[in-house]
DNA sequence: ATACAGTGTTGAACCGCTTCGACAACGCGA
DNA sequence: TCGCGTTGTCGAAGCGGTTCAACACTGTAT
């Protein structure tokens, strides 16, 4: 292995010259800097991460926790994963990746592994927010907590989605709704995502006089039928469905067929999830768009800037954005502007 | 931050003492280690991992790149993902994620922050081949290179699973079959698993008598449906299809019965892919299993075998397994059995 | 009693880098 | 000419562990 002193005797340079060339911490001049780029190439020199770490206290490594099922939502975790990863990287750091079931993962990382972590898949009690705040290296979560004094916080703003979607329909003519949720082990881990998503969806309702139709559903084709066939039963004369669930999107669509409703004639579909998804449907569906990739690089960087200086924590909340496709269609010609 | 001079001080030995109390490389005295143990507790020390990397010339760690893109088979990168994870952990071992773009990567991480690499999606001719044999860590590569020697990899056996699919439908009595496979971005990377998959394809149909049918699918519904009807018009009499690809599958599903056949009836459907997702689809897919979550655990064990010792390099290829649905049925009554 | 082979423990060197304080060389204004 | 602030470079002291050689004990065989 070369080390810097190589790079340093190679240069006709001392090793803290070396250092002080390559950081950039001191001023050098241009010949010697020269001089040691050319040995540095010469000779294939990398630093130590190790002992960089060590003499520095900073490893370039952040740390992220990823929820590693194959659960739903597959191709959302993978985006967060990779917003993070590749922001991380133009700012020169690393990424260690935990599972979340590897509970002394996080302190055992902190010390002197990573220099921040990154939280996905909070639940409204976590408990890994007691352990994190001990921390001396700062976090940032993906997801809300019940309570997130303390911390800071980065995710998609599902109330404001719900009631955007509510909206939308409402606008179109549609009064007949039903949300189709996340499935019901989502809602039992407590992750606060879908609390937030059906409260924006009741209030909404609430406040455009409609019914709130509301059904957790599984991911399995049969469990997706299921939940589909109870909303029709409660809501025969249904005309808007509104689906959170990537993983049962197909099968909602396929079994509305089955029904003999014609997605985007007969019934309007809006579907909270990555655009990709979407479009990707035999029909391409109307869209609130998940900002996955977004979301990790905004964690990223509300990361970085915790790092360089002390922060206050704050909240962060991504506004929805609505992609029009062919899924939804306005009931009756004169539709009411239904903002 | 607490050392391990805090420890010893408190316990009342030499910090030396301490570390081999903890790492157990030397014989200590039940007494001393009870004492030092009650120490750590009580001060909650871990050792700094990067002091413990620069002095043992270890870190514990181990690289993964992956292919992060939103791209095909998701589900299946975070199989491998979560295999090397979780089996890295159980050695206590953490994991590095790097991205397939990070070109410097492994040059960097390989100095001094990882002690070995698993590469992911390898192609053909991979350019990162010739990068890692040089380094001073051992590589094992997920997917299999054009040339592999000199270098360990793992992968499924796509070629055996081919011949499996043709002679399965064979033996059921289909004798019009084509292959849906991989998009044809996949075959312009050259990732050689798609080779491999026509190949064995190829021979299987040649040994029982039938023509060869091959599309590249593409992930889109369009495309896929597009692909599904070029075999149905090359193929008019089609009763078996092969599908390898993820995305495209439940659009192909949904494609034959547009088409006015239907699967597990007059149409056989087997597909390549992760059990679950054959299982997700409307109708049960018979399936070869691709054990992704397996791979990348085998992969962590042969690159901890090479960590620990010199080992000659080797080639594993996982044999298919075959699970039968719903969507596979005989031709005609009496099918000859065909092994 | 003497030598000798374990045991258990320690001090010190070292891993490769960063960073602080010191200092030489230089130009500048007084 | 003297003193002073700049600029560029260096030596040495860590950072927090691991590990080697050395050593003080014990217990056992001679």
């Amino acid at each position: 292995m070369t080390t810097i002193d190589d790079v340093a005797r190679r240069a006709g340079v001392s090793a803290s010259t070396v250092s002080y060339a390559l950081s950039g911490k001191r001023t050098i001049s241009a010949a010697t800097r020269l001089r040691v780029e050319k040995a540095i190439a010469d000779l294939g020199y990398t630093p130590h991460a190790g002992a960089r770490a060590l003499a520095s206290a900073r490893t370039n490594v952040l740390a992220l926790m990823a929820p590693l099922r194959p659960d739903v939502d597959v191709s959302v975790i993978m985006q967060f994963v990779t917003g993070v990863v590749t922001k991380a990287r133009s700012h020169d750091y690393d990424v260690l990746l935990l599972t979340q079931e590897d509970a002394a993962g996080l302190s055992r990382v902190a010390s002197g592994m990573v220099d921040g972590l990154i939280l996905m898949d909070v639940e409204a009690q976590d408990p890994r927010i007691p352990v994190v705040t001990t921390l001396r290296q700062p976090t940032i979560l993906i997801g809300l907590p019940e309570d997130s004094r303390g911390i800071s916080c980065v995710d998609f703003d599902f109330d404001a989605a719900a009631r955007m979607a509510v909206r939308h329909l409402r606008g179109l003519g549609h009064r007949n709704l039903a949300l189709l949720g996340p499935p019901p082990a989502v809602l039992e881990r407590h992750t606060t995502y879908a609390d937030r998503l059906f409260t924006g969806y009741r209030a909404q309702c609430a406040a455009d006089g409609l019914e709130p139709v509301i059904e957790a559903t599984g991911t399995s084709h049969a469990a997706a039928l299921a939940a589909l066939d109870a909303v029709l039963t409660r809501s025969p004369g249904l005309t808007g469905l509104v689906v959170h669930n990537e993983a049962a999107l197909a099968s909602v669509v396929s079994g509305l067929r089955d029904h003999g409703r014609h997605v985007g004639e007969d019934v309007a579909v809006l579907a909270l999830c990555p655009a990709y998804v979407a479009e990707s449907q035999p029909i391409p569906i109307t869209s609130i768009d998940i900002p996955a990739l977004t979301i990790g690089e905004v964690a990223v960087e509300m990361l970085l800037e915790r790092m360089a200086a002390p922060h206050a924590t704050e909240t962060r909340l991504l506004a929805p954005t609505l992609h029009e496709r062919q899924s939804t269609f306005p009931l009756q010609p004169p539709a009411p502007t239904g903002r």
